[in-house]
DNA sequence: CGCTTACCGGTAAGCGCTTACCGATGTGCC
DNA sequence: GGCACATCGGTAAGCGCTTACCGGTAAGCG
């Protein structure tokens, strides 16, 4: 007699039962506390479930009682084209996704990450696939069209992230408009620069055009030339910041007296390539970023950007895809405050920084 | 009527069946490409998938073929308690997840995350929920006995990083002998530093007892005055560094002239300590990390380390999973080789270190 | 033109678990 | 001490899928 497939000798809820001598049903009872049973059959089972190592089937559980407690993340993965500082780009999604996963833990939920390529032709299809293994789904980072976004959903709930609410799905993102009108204020009124750049992010995202919007408006309000357009789209890498800079050098262009970055990331790029041209920052050009990711202080000069809250970006994202996991609840749309951080990259003197991280030892050149 | 739990209009192979007016299992074998099916049956049955947005549920496959297509990974979180840099001790980790991530992909695997914080009374109990839903697991760092290994082993696979084999489980880690032996011989021989100590990682780790115990031979063939022991006891965070450096200073001791610090992390840590002092890296003390986190080289000075494959170690840990999770396959151990990275800290000049990362744009300061 | 052979596709069993339902046992009361 | 009632535990159905098995139809052959 040939077994099949599982030759493992795999323990089931039977093979406790049988060994405790009482029946699946009660071994399932006590395993979940349900019902009332007697301090001896309690006993019996989890002796049982000792002695034999037994832990109960999620995919078993899941296909009986209809959760299987397991929430997907889905992300954009850089093409290995990328050179290696790219590495750091990973940070603001892990951040986030470290806040997702410590939330998660608080229900009994874990989670499945898939990371998509940036060319993959289907991944309308990976998405789909992670539905099928998932209670709900957390979508970085303007993964689907609306279209796209309205499939899976009649799946499994969705939620966003920098993105935008659609009938079918929630957003969770920060405030790009009181970040950015902060951050150009600064630079415009007090730093008094009067000529002034964004270096955009990818064209197709939300976070991108609000950031964009208010930019235009703010600078214009506190009236500084303003340089935008093709010449100035960047994608949120570094490799994208520094090309644009590159480019414009290379074309000869005079670059405006302040850079603000669609991102820290691109804000990296920018800054390796302005100091390869011997530009000096803050000096010659302002930079700065978006994110407030770990890195960004270790910069030199340390980066002056806003700060999101990633890990509360993270965590309120599944707070809500929970809400609609275990009821129909959940807010439509989310919108986390951001925190202007000053540093040095901005112009400001070193000292001038007020502590924004009271629990860290301070900078590394102390 | 009241509707179950799934009140979800949750299609099913039925609904596709029944759409598509063939059976369930016409519809399973045109799904999973099995058998012969009429190109006509396919038609009808891709059509039906396709106005239904039909997904498999996961769960229910799994359960039937007794494959569950997801691999677990399971690590330490740190506390609430540690200061924010430590941040970027998650770097190391997350590193290496992503390799994994990216080697799972290809073979049609999803990863489960998750952490536990480290003073979490009952890992065994997490790590074995996680047995339940996945087909095997990767464990960081130490994170069961010998004992804790062979009873969850007995549920599914499992491959420890930077841990050591056991009869039930398997191993990955880096070659921490050669690494730490060129690294002290370049301190010790080219840089002819007298005296040297090794500031420790945890104490059950076996990655930080290999390195001290090649740090110490090397050292003392080399005929340096070493310092070790209790008041060089580390932790690998940032935070294990700095206090390492404090209370020694405070304590009055005099500092050798170079330290060697069991990962870039605690690196960081103490820098920050020697920096807040007014101790200059490397004129005065010579610093070195263990790993190569990509943080590494923005720091000042750049810091001297050994390179850890992590991408790689991820990608292998996957395969020897996986090969055992497919087969009864995997060998017991498997060694990576790493390279000793001379970048500042160890007071080589700038321009002395060779290109390590071609695909680099180089350093920030150019 | 009737039979064998091949090819498709349907029926049903079973993966390991939860839970509704019901029968058996023990308790408290009159 | 016998009855109603509460308590506990067992039986069986069903979650959505895969797949072994088998019957029916069409094609191939003599």
């Amino acid at each position: 007699m040939p077994e099949p497939k599982k030759a493992k000798g795999t323990q089931t809820i039977y093979d406790v039962a049988t060994r405790a001598g009482v029946s699946i049903a009660s071994v399932s009872r006590v395993l979940n506390g349900l019902g009332t049973p007697r301090a001896e059959t309690r006993e019996k089972v989890m002796r049982a479930v000792r002695e034999l190592s037994f832990v109960p089937d999620g995919s078993a559980r899941a296909l009986s009682n209809g959760l299987k407690e397991v929430i997907g993340v889905v992300f954009r993965r850089g093409d290995e084209t990328l050179f290696e500082d790219e590495y750091e780009s990973f940070l603001y999604i892990d951040v986030i996704n470290r806040g997702i996963e410590a939330e998660s833990q608080r229900r009994g939920f874990d989670v499945l990450m898939s990371s998509v390529a940036y060319n993959d032709e289907n991944v309308l299809q990976r998405v789909a696939a992670m539905a099928g293994k998932t209670d709900g789904l957390i979508l970085h980072d303007r993964m689907l069209s609306a279209v796209g976004i309205a499939r899976v959903a009649s799946i499994v709930p969705i939620v966003t992230l920098a993105g935008s609410p659609t009938p079918e799905s929630m957003n969770v993102r920060c405030d790009n408009e009181s970040g950015m009108r902060e951050l150009v204020r600064h630079l415009v009124v007090d730093h008094r620069y009067r000529s002034i750049a964004y270096l955009s992010g990818r064209g197709d995202s939300p976070d991108n055009r609000a950031r964009a919007r208010i930019f235009e408006a703010e600078a214009a309000a506190g009236g500084a030339d303003i340089q935008v357009g093709p010449a100035w789209q960047g994608n949120y890498s570094a490799a994208g910041g520094a090309n644009v800079i590159t480019s414009l050098l290379d074309a000869g262009s005079a670059l405006p007296r302040a850079i603000v970055c669609a991102s820290d990331q691109t804000a990296i790029g920018a800054m390796h390539a302005l100091a390869q041209r011997g530009i000096r920052v803050p000096q010659d050009v302002a930079v700065t970023g978006f994110d407030d990711v770990p890195v960004a202080r270790h910069l030199h000069p340390p980066l002056t950007t806003v700060r999101q809250p990633m890990q509360e970006l993270g965590a309120k994202a599944f707070e809500v895809l929970y809400s609609r996991i275990s009821a129909a609840g959940g807010e439509p749309e989310i919108v986390l405050p951001v925190q202007l951080v000053v540093r040095e990259s901005c112009g400001c003197p070193r000292s001038s920084a007020p502590v924004t991280r009271p629990r860290s030892l301070g900078r590394e050149e102390g």
